[in-house]
DNA sequence: GTCATTTAGTTTGGTGTCAAACTATAAGCT
DNA sequence: AGCTTATAGTTTGACACCAAACTAAATGAC
């Protein structure tokens, strides 16, 4: 049974069977959250911190209207034109079934051009349009602010450390 | 239209509409993906760390059948007995509303027993069982496995700002 | 040439997630 | 007390994602 009751202010109390003393709006309150080997564990922070900063992308880029995912989509057709989706894919770390209606509905907004190549029937070619190109100045510039952002958090000098090991993981983990 | 043409051998080609060289298996070849700013934006390589962490976990934690997901949220119970799914939630860091099915599922299992308080018949209070608390152990082990391994990869001495700095972007970012 | 194998992309089915609407309890106000 | 507002948790609808099955095209072996 759960003893504790809110507003409980006693600082020791027969509590049993592992009651949480509440604040007056039912909030977490004396007892913070322990987060045991979480607070130290670096997947479990990696996760949070990714949570946070896609939350925060997607609110500075809605003013533009496009989801952070569809963003390094568009940067890396713009980089690389008449990548394949299956490149495109593996480049941006999702699978390439994920990417048929990505794909379906940046050509369907006339933001992307899909051709077959020449010589593979099976294969496309992604370019940008100049719509596509339009949209994508706009989307970077709107990083830029939210990278600059995170750059404040992180500080210039430790950024680039921070990154390679991100990178590090990414490519190395087993 | 996509000119290039796989084996195309020619380092110089009328390539004027953006094709790109291909690798006999239609792999790229010759011309490795350009990633433009996202090399080096942080946003893009949390994303892709966070991605290849959560595969390693998985893996990982495949031989005693539990999610990554569930890991964090066993460990919260268990070292926060009574806590409610709301605190549960947030210090998750997931909307309460994906908790339910979630702690339907271990309740039923056996791994959690919940109990509405006291005196306030709205929330609940969660505890581990005594099963819960033997998965969570067989879980921590593996997960402590998983944790060496990024150890390594980071190294001993970088680990501990690593996590500071992820601890910094989940908490401080607007 | 024919047949087996591989590859690029799509379809399908299942899962995990959020946000908004909803239910029930509780707290505050008069 | 009665009414309003806030809170805890659930339900619902939408969406992103993956993995496996699938289709069409290309390659390789013979």
């Amino acid at each position: 049974m759960c003893r504790f009751r809110k507003r409980d202010t006693r600082v020791h109390g027969t509590n049993g069977t592992g009651g949480r003393r509440r604040g007056k709006n039912g909030e977490a309150f004396g007892l913070p959250v322990n987060f045991g080997p979480l607070a130290y564990w670096v997947g479990f922070n990696l996760r949070m911190a990714q949570e946070a900063a896609f939350q925060a992308f997607s609110r500075h880029s809605q003013e533009i209207g496009e989801s952070p995912g569809r963003f390094a989509t568009l940067t890396l057709i713009g980089r690389n034109p008449g990548i394949s989706q299956t490149e495109l894919s593996l480049a941006n770390g999702r699978d390439k079934s994920s990417l048929t209606p990505v794909v379906e509905d940046l050509v369907r907004r006339g933001l992307v051009e899909r051709k077959r190549m020449d010589n593979d029937r099976r294969t496309y070619c992604l370019n940008l349009t100049p719509a596509g190109k339009k949209v994508l100045t706009s989307m970077t510039r709107c990083a830029r602010r939210h990278e600059r952002n995170l750059d404040q958090l992180i500080g210039e000098r430790d950024r680039k450390k921070f990154v390679r090991i991100l990178k590090k993981i990414a490519a190395e983990i087993e």
